[in-house]
DNA sequence: ATTACTGCAAAGCATTTGCAACGAA
DNA sequence: TTCGTTGCAAATGCTTTGCAGTAAT
């Protein structure tokens, strides 16, 4: 079975309808990993689907965030970026210089969630975490002293 | 002398004026600790200098930001929040509900930043840590088992 | 046949920018 | 006096929404 199925079969039992435009959003997130802004995922979409509109793309993937199917990562440069949600959960190294994005497998959560849920009575829906900076290729220049 | 002067001196180190507006935003920003969006901070500040902008505030928010004076925060609602940079260094739990936030001392990177220097060569400028979820006075509904 | 979904165009919101007048140095 | 700064208004960029036609069930 296409690895889609399991995605259809959630959407299908919250009364939302299989339509191509979600199927090609779907297939571009698992065909893409990793994060992508709505105007990434649209362009790449249009590609093989040349009618879908960005207007499609964002309500599709805000429906697929609420139902849990895919991730919305705020980013600090004011566009947010999705991902497929999948088992395993990560973080990134972001270059502030290429952009590019790097993931890290370890998550703050993983040794603060219960403290904080005891401790503060703070029940957790999600976090986000990401570092920002300079990656192996694109090092600043070494600060002059002073 | 007032809690604003070490401020002032990098202001002045940098060739930048120090105007009314500037003296007000960061008293702003020293009167209200935690975090504030451009608009909160442009309100608090008009009611005892009603002339000032909120095109003022973003540009002095934003050349703060980049002498380090302040903190520049994502958070997943579209706007940023400002804090003042002081030396003690935190995160936030923020409520879905109520929009309530509270400190964590907390961070991440004090046990991964020399480990990602290291091994992935990745120079760290920044990073966010957010937790949203429920506090205390606004625990969701207990979800019905199936 | 229903009811949800799409594309279009327009609106919304946070933030940025051009410009001429202004004010700190 | 000089050059950075301000306020205004307009523009920008990302995202959302109303609507009428369209398509999945």
């Amino acid at each position: 079975m296409p690895a889609t199925d399991q995605f259809f079969q959630k959407l299908k039992q919250h009364g939302y309808k299989i339509t191509p435009q979600r199927q090609a959003i779907l297939q571009c997130l698992l065909d893409h990993p990793g994060h992508h802004s709505a105007e990434e995922i649209h362009q790449i979409i249009k590609t093989s689907y040349p009618h879908i509109s960005l207007d499609t793309v964002y309500r599709n993937l805000h429906t697929m965030v609420s139902l849990g199917l895919v991730l919305a990562l705020n980013f600090a440069d004011g566009r947010n970026r999705y991902e497929i949600a999948t088992e395993d959960h990560h973080h990134h190294l972001i270059c502030l210089s290429c952009g590019q994005s790097e993931q890290i497998d370890f998550c703050p959560l993983r040794e603060l969630a219960e403290e904080i849920s005891r401790e503060k009575n703070f029940t957790i829906s999600r976090h986000n975490f990401e570092i920002y900076g300079y990656c192996r290729n694109c090092q600043p220049a070494r600060k002059e002293r002073g």
